[in-house]
DNA sequence: AAACTGACTTCTC
DNA sequence: GGAGAAGCCAGTT
């Protein structure tokens, strides 16, 4: 399996109301500096429908990208709507940042 | 195969 | 704390 179809499988692997950051997914994937690979990919993304790129997020919590709809705007609303806490315009990792099982940190 | 681009991340001013 | 520049990875042309 190539590297970005690796992304698309953690992508949508992230549950609703949860979000994951470009840099956590390009972890998973392999290479933790390739987090802007992860955006390429989401960008390409070639199952638009069926990976949820509006649940990655940058580092910081910030919306980024996302050439749909309003952008961000409709990014930010959708991810709301499916659970994930807002701080003004930018995600809170603190409560909604997904923990995947694959992170070798998850309690400590 | 080489070079440019891009939805990033992090350091420094 | 905010803005700017450099570095990095993978994909596309």
């Amino acid at each position: 399996m190539t590297f970005k179809e690796h992304v698309y499988e953690l992508t949508q692997s992230i549950p609703k109301g949860k979000v994951a950051t470009y840099g956590q997914l390009a972890a998973m994937a392999g290479s933790p500096r390739a987090a802007r690979a992860i955006g390429m990919c989401m960008r390409t993304n070639p199952f638009a429908p069926v990976v949820p790129c509006h649940r990655v997020v940058a580092s910081n919590g910030k919306l980024t990208g996302y050439s749909a709809g309003e952008g961000v705007s409709t990014k930010k609303e959708m991810l709301v709507t499916e659970g994930v806490i807002f701080i003004g315009d930018k995600v809170d990792l603190k409560k909604s940042q997904w923990r995947s099982p694959a992170s070798k940190d998850d309690n400590k």
